[in-house]
DNA sequence: AATTGTACTTACAATCGAGTAAGTAACAAG
DNA sequence: CTTGTTACTTACTCGATTGTAAGTACAATT
């Protein structure tokens, strides 16, 4: 007989409209990916810890993987969205970069990133998930913002668009490398010597705009 | 009964030395694991590539953690090696940076590194693994270069470690979200884009040196 | 109030992969 | 040749994990 009839200590069971469970589920899942990877997600573990059954989240997401692919669509959403969102404030270069650190950094999204181009669901032709180039626009205006600086000598854009790459390979790669690649280098670790990093990349490139 | 008294087809079987084994298993693994990443090694699979039984592979390594364990002291081993083996050759900058490139990029490294690090096997205290600082030396020589290029003002020695630690998060970031980031920008993508890239990078610290 | 849709449950099947038990044969040493 | 060691095999156990089947209860609609 699978299923009882009726639960004695049933203390009348919530139920979330298909939008509020799918939310819930995916903010979950976006934080677990981003800690254990693609790989690593075990849907038992995630119902428990939002305190479902396991087969509730193959009913909205109808597998394991469809899930997966769920949270990476809504993260490159939210990301180009972000992303347009705090530069349409035009912040000076160190604020940027602290911005974009942060971004990838304390919310676990460079990790995430990582995740998905290791395990070749995120980068690879055709390129569908990651949709428009939603850097151009960022670059375009740090472009506007040179020519602005120096009236005389016209800046190359094809030189801004590298600046403005180095600038998120280094912060990528500091936000996952960051403290590997200083105790390899005999140097201490943490975040303040993150920051540190940050302000002399703004100087490299401010000295050298 | 377990295990046939004899396999009437069998052609002499080849044995292996101990150190052979594990050496032919070691390499296979590591060519594995900066596919698939340590989550994604299969025994089976890796055991079926060598032509063995996968219990041959937990005889010499005891577990599958233990062979991953056992990759990657290698590979650390091997990165500090060679790192300072081509330094020892003193190359121009661009020659470094290409030859790093080629380290993490084609032989798959950076990869691996990633792998190891997101997965938590790499990087975190107490830094075992990691071993000693094997990149100081390579900064350490590099300031020395600069300190020649330029008697009159003393260059930081800070600021040349920080200029090392760009190079080295920007070359990984480079090899393993290189493409990511340039179709993000609106680039074009590629090998030549990526050498493209080094050599931009070279001309900016030599400009700044 | 009856009906219908669906969010969610329990129980189960099926698979897959790490690790074990026991035996076999290759090689070295006496 | 005999004997011991050990590299390696086959056959298996066990646990974990995804997915399915079937049923239940909540809520809106009529």
């Amino acid at each position: 007989m699978p299923a009882k009839t009726s639960r004695s200590d049933a203390p009348s069971r919530r139920r979330l409209t298909a939008e509020e469970a799918r939310a819930r589920i995916l903010e979950a899942a976006e934080r677990r990916l981003a800690e254990v990877g693609p790989e690593g997600l075990r849907l038992t573990e995630l119902a428990a810890e939002l305190g479902v059954s396991h087969p509730a989240i193959l009913h909205h997401f109808g597998s394991r993987e469809g899930l997966v692919v769920a949270v990476v669509a809504r993260a490159v959403g939210k990301l180009g969205e972000q992303l347009q969102e705090e530069i349409a404030r035009r912040p000076q270069r160190l604020e940027i970069l602290d911005m974009i650190a942060e971004f990838f950094g304390e919310r676990g999204n460079a990790r995430l990133i990582a995740w998905l181009v290791l395990s070749g669901r995120l980068g690879k032709l055709p390129e569908e998930p990651t949709g428009e180039p939603f850097l151009l626009k960022l670059i375009e205006q740090s472009h506007e913002r040179r020519k602005a600086a120096q009236a005389d000598r016209e800046p190359d854009f094809e030189d801004t668009r590298f600046r403005s790459q180095l600038t998120a390979l280094a912060l990528m790669g500091e936000s996952i490398f960051g403290d590997l690649i200083r105790f390899a280098s005999g140097d201490r670790t943490g975040a303040a010597k993150s920051k540190d990093f940050r302000r002399r990349l703004a100087k490299l490139l401010n000295d050298t705009m």
